[in-house]
DNA sequence: CAGAATCCAATGTGATACTG
DNA sequence: CAGTATCACATTGGATTCTG
């Protein structure tokens, strides 16, 4: 998605912000960055730690962060299966974003309360 | 996890993460953003900074920046109309957030985008 | 345990035409 | 100039079932 639908070579700082906007936007990938920060996580670990999503889609965003080149994907040959997430090095570059995110969020909550519906 | 968290929160912080993904996210907001944190913009100034986008989208998405209150609208009563829109107080501290982004766009785009093929 | 496959609903986005 | 309205298509997301 991210690298099959590149533009132009040259780059404006606006194609910048929407790569950011697409590598860690979505409904589920901020929140999962922000768990594997903290370190690696096997796949149910993930998904009880994100009540909420389904199966199909972390599985279907893990792909895409793999993709991205921001999360790794590590298969431990045992009985049964194990695979574990991890932030690459360059997932690691986004720990910073992440975190003024969840402190940006965190503000917002807090001077507009509960009653903003979006 | 992240050195940010505050533990005294009742939210979440995965919720706030989610929450400025929602302000921020969606394929035009940072965009957007990103060119208001220059100064106020009509519509078809916009439009003209962000080749591509549809008048529609624009609408739309300027509209959910309003309801999220970091945008501000205002109507100048002229003929023909002109409408400026700009950051709010809130939008303003969106700027670091945007300006990181960029930032980790371009480093994105330099070290991995260009000659990545799926 | 960690998924893949399938189906379907919901939402997002674009093109086009029209308006005060 | 700054929008609305409408339709069509694309993308996303959830539920369920199945598998090595």
């Amino acid at each position: 998605m991210l690298q099959s639908e590149r533009k132009e070579s040259r780059h404006w700082p606006e194609a910048a912000v929407e790569t950011t906007v697409q590598v860690v936007g979505g409904k589920w990938k901020g929140i999962i960055l922000y768990h594997l920060a903290a370190g690696e996580l096997r796949f149910n670990q993930i998904r009880r730690v994100i009540p909420g999503i389904t199966q199909r889609m972390l599985t279907l965003q893990l792909r895409e962060l793999e993709r991205s080149g921001v999360v790794h994907r590590r298969v431990y040959s045992e009985m049964p299966t194990r695979v574990g997430y991890s932030l690459t090095e360059l997932g690691r570059t986004l720990i910073p974003l992440i975190s003024m995110m969840q402190e940006w969020g965190e503000h917002y909550l807090a001077s507009f309360g509960e009653g903003v519906s979006d």
